[in-house]
DNA sequence: ACGATACCTTA
DNA sequence: AAGGTATCG
């Protein structure tokens, strides 16, 4: 059976390339709410899916080291392809070509860097979901400058960068979010991938899956398969925006809403069915280039009142939208155009999970001390 | 436009 | 209550 990767096992079927850990951290970019489908599969290995393929990834000092899995061997599958496929000899050809060369890296046996056609793409899809042609170090000197507070918890939390994900697979994600916890999130998630998405590869047992074609999610059943799956009252949302993204526009149109300004993509995402502020703020912020977007939840808005006496007037119970409105205008002019990139560095260190990294370094190190004596 | 409440589950 | 949204007074 296939196993997940590992550095420590041999660089060979590996790539990397520089990254340091203040313009990138695993840990908490991955871990912080962002996405729901990484983990970690081994010390400082986080295995998730991206563009389709399942990929592992690990930092050592300031490298970014990556391995990408070969799909799984499904016999139906491939057949399928093939007979769809059998008119077009380009197609084969080029498939050919790439498990030739998969092949090549796997009989390797040195550890010589080969580089081919692929692994330019694969580094290219890499830097792109992590978007790391955004200098995250610049933008966390220009918050700090702007904002003592958020200084402080800068220096902790360095390195957690906004990823481009799939529009798809964010707004679906997302309308799972509402009035629920992370954990269960995720498994929802990692359900709603697993019946509806096609499968990937399958690594120490577990099965991975692409995000499921808004297609797959537009069928009939759907609704009542999810509800099964305890989605509970999100299940006729989910379907149901699938059916409508369908029905009034085409399964290219989220990706469209990147060329489009900020609000007109907010906007239109409010139309569809369990998209309110928050959600529509999280596609525009996570999958479709908008920086600005601040995604107000429960976390930011307490953030907001108790650290920066934002909002003074929310005594209520619900948030209204005049407050939601108030709060991002708010971090946008303390913060600028990438007010949603600092925003999310705050909502981390809010995060129960991330609660130990603000231990204070001298306690720990004392700490350190007293268990190796 | 504002403010409250129900909504599926699970921790 | 949990990283909200739709609906109704």
């Amino acid at each position: 059976m296939s196993q997940h990767a590992l550095l420590s096992l041999g660089a060979k079927a590996w790539r990397c390339l520089y990254c340091p850990k203040s313009e990138l951290r695993l840990d908490l970019t991955l871990g912080c709410g962002q996405t729901f489908r990484w983990r970690e599969t081994g010390e400082g290995h986080w295995t998730g899916v991206m563009a389709g393929r399942v990929w592992t990834l690990t930092q050592i000092d300031d490298t970014l080291w990556y391995h990408v899995y070969r799909r799984q061997e499904d016999p139906d599958h491939v057949n399928r392809q093939k007979r769809k496929k059998a008119g077009d000899s380009q197609e084969l050809r080029k498939k050919f070509k790439e498990m030739a060369e998969v092949k090549v890296e796997e009989d390797d046996k040195s550890l010589c860097v080969s580089t081919s056609e692929q692994d330019t793409k694969d580094e290219e899809v890499l830097r792109d979901y992590f978007q790391l042609s955004v200098k995250l170090e610049d933008l966390y000197k220009e918050w700090g400058d702007a904002d003592p507070h958020f200084r402080d918890t800068g220096i902790i939390f360095s390195g957690l960068r906004m990823l481009r994900q799939d529009p798809v697979e964010c707004l679906f994600s997302f309308i799972c979010s509402s009035n629920n916890h992370i954990a269960r999130i995720q498994g929802m998630v990692e359900r709603l991938c697993g019946m509806f998405g096609t499968p990937l590869c399958e690594l120490d047992g577990t099965h991975y899956h692409d995000f499921p074609s808004i297609e797959a999610l537009a069928e009939r059943g759907v609704q009542a398969q999810l509800r099964a799956l305890g989605f509970g009252y999100r299940a006729r949302f989910l379907q149901e925006s699938a059916h409508q993204i369908l029905s009034s526009h085409n399964p290219k149109w989220l990706h469209t809403l990147r060329n489009d300004p900020y609000l007109e993509a907010r906007a239109a995402l409010l139309k569809l069915p369990g998209v309110g502020p928050k959600v529509a703020d999280c596609v525009c912020l996570m999958s479709l280039d908008k920086s600005e977007a601040v995604p107000v939840d429960t976390h930011v808005r307490r953030i907001a009142k108790h650290d920066y006496s934002c909002a003074a007037e929310s005594k209520q119970k619900t948030l209204t939208n005049k407050v939601y409105q108030e709060i991002g205008d708010f971090f946008r002019q303390l913060w600028g155009p990438y007010a949603g990139w600092a925003h999310s560095i705050l909502f981390c260190a809010d995060l129960k999970k991330f609660q130990k990294l603000k231990e204070i370094p001298t306690i720990k190190e004392e700490n350190n001390q007293a268990k190796s004596e």
